[in-house]
DNA sequence: TACCGATGTTTCACACCGTGAAACGAATGG
DNA sequence: CCATTCGTTTCACGGTGTGAAACATCGGTA
């Protein structure tokens, strides 16, 4: 039952702090202390540590804690992004031509994160930062990130997700083998009411699996018709991301 | 004498090995224990628990570590007040690195406007103020936001300004298109003899052009040959800096 | 094949460092 | 003016992080 452990608890539990700013980005100490369930003095000494190093800061007006520049500084060296500046021309041309909000994610773990971004420019759009992380269970991108896995890598991901109530992996599974048959996933109002999505794998040259492209709109402008329409572009467009990359 | 410490050492190790991800993408183990000067098995540790939270990943191939996309996520959370506050960083890396004079440059109608700038520690140096307005028609800086800007602004602003005596219109075009081929501008001697510089333009997210990166100094140490050669580190850093912006 | 050096990994005993209870100070407002 | 909440500091204790050393794996060399 006991799993080794092999890391260092001060630092992880440093990282849980910070952590905690992907769910609000102000905070005061005491809030962090409950939030992550640590003592307000062991928190104190960790905040004070995450602030000398610049990765967290304190509002001079609310005396809160926000993130620090540090942050922002580390992130221009994610490579992650760096195959999503060379993509971003053929998200936009995607855009253009579909008129609705394209992303780009990545698998992380039993994550996804949007690595990029282009935005629709109609009035009723669906907003997405770059950077945010989302369930690996549910939405198109999901569903891609995991059908089109390697088999060994997607079962070992199956078997570790936490399904939520409604949701049986036996028929999931059975869903995501008519995903690789059809070349790309979709779904309507599965994450969030009143927001539907349709995704495509990106495979590097080497056939591995590198990212998905969704498209996704409200669900009254991407219907179930118009999603099926419109999926060969998208595959398309995919594909020539993929050539993109080494 | 001694200052009191209210910070966590092992924390604090913990940062310093992330922020040695800021002057190169890709470490080991053993590079990172001698650039902090720790322990390998110390810095083992570490890196297992910033693994472990996704604050870093190993790349595959190469085995060796790289900046997770924790990093992206929580750089979606961090307020980023004012541009040049956070570029700030980023030029003074490349200070170090050149040992010249760094600016920032915004366009403002038909001028341009030093935002930021880090000055080289050289006895012989170009002494740049900040805030400082300069004509849109000479310098590396000038061709870069002229050169990279939408081609309806370009055009416009082509037009609308004086050119000095000697200067004609259609061989400045055309060194504009060699420009952007090339990806930067250079000057030399061009605005104040004895002096020379080499600029890089800096795009936001959305592709749009927001600002020129220029080193400059002496023209005996920034000799055409040399500038050639340190084009793509300031290519890069524009690169990056771009990233930082929303 | 045997050897080498360089890499990442694991083990282990010891001292030191991180821990949380508690007490403190400061600000707010009822 | 007391009560409450927040951030800060102190301190003794024992757990926990530490680095030397040994181990494991590679590639490269002779």
């Amino acid at each position: 039952m006991e799993e080794e452990k092999r890391t260092i608890r001060a630092v992880e539990r440093a990282l849980d702090v910070l952590l905690v700013f992907t769910s609000g980005s102000e905070w005061g100490l005491t809030e962090i202390a409950q939030r992550v369930g640590l003592h307000k003095s062991t928190v104190h000494r960790l905040l004070a540590t995450l602030e000398q190093r610049g990765f967290v800061v304190r509002d001079e007006a609310t005396e809160k804690y926000r993130l620090g520049l540090r942050i922002l500084e580390l992130s221009a060296y994610t490579r992650a992004d760096d195959p999503a500046v060379v993509m971003r021309g053929e998200m936009e041309r995607l855009r253009d031509q579909l008129g609705e909000t394209i992303s780009l994610y990545v698998r992380d773990r039993t994550d996804r994160v949007r690595i990029q971004a282009v935005q629709s420019e109609q009035a009723v759009r669906r907003v997405a930062p770059v950077g945010a992380r989302l369930p690996l269970t549910v939405g198109a991108s999901s569903k891609v990130l995991l059908a089109f896995e390697a088999p060994s890598v997607r079962d070992a991901l199956l078997s570790e997700l936490v399904w939520p109530a409604p949701m049986d992996r036996a028929a999931y599974e059975e869903q995501l083998r008519e995903i690789v048959a059809a070349g790309y996933a979709t779904s309507f109002e599965e994450r969030e009411p009143g927001a539907a999505a349709i995704s495509a794998p990106i495979f590097a040259r080497s056939g591995k699996l590198y990212a998905a492209l969704s498209v996704s709109g409200p669900s009254n402008r991407l219907t179930p018709d118009v999603m099926r329409e419109v999926a060969p572009d998208i595959i398309a467009a995919a594909k020539r991301m993929g050539t993109l990359l080494g």
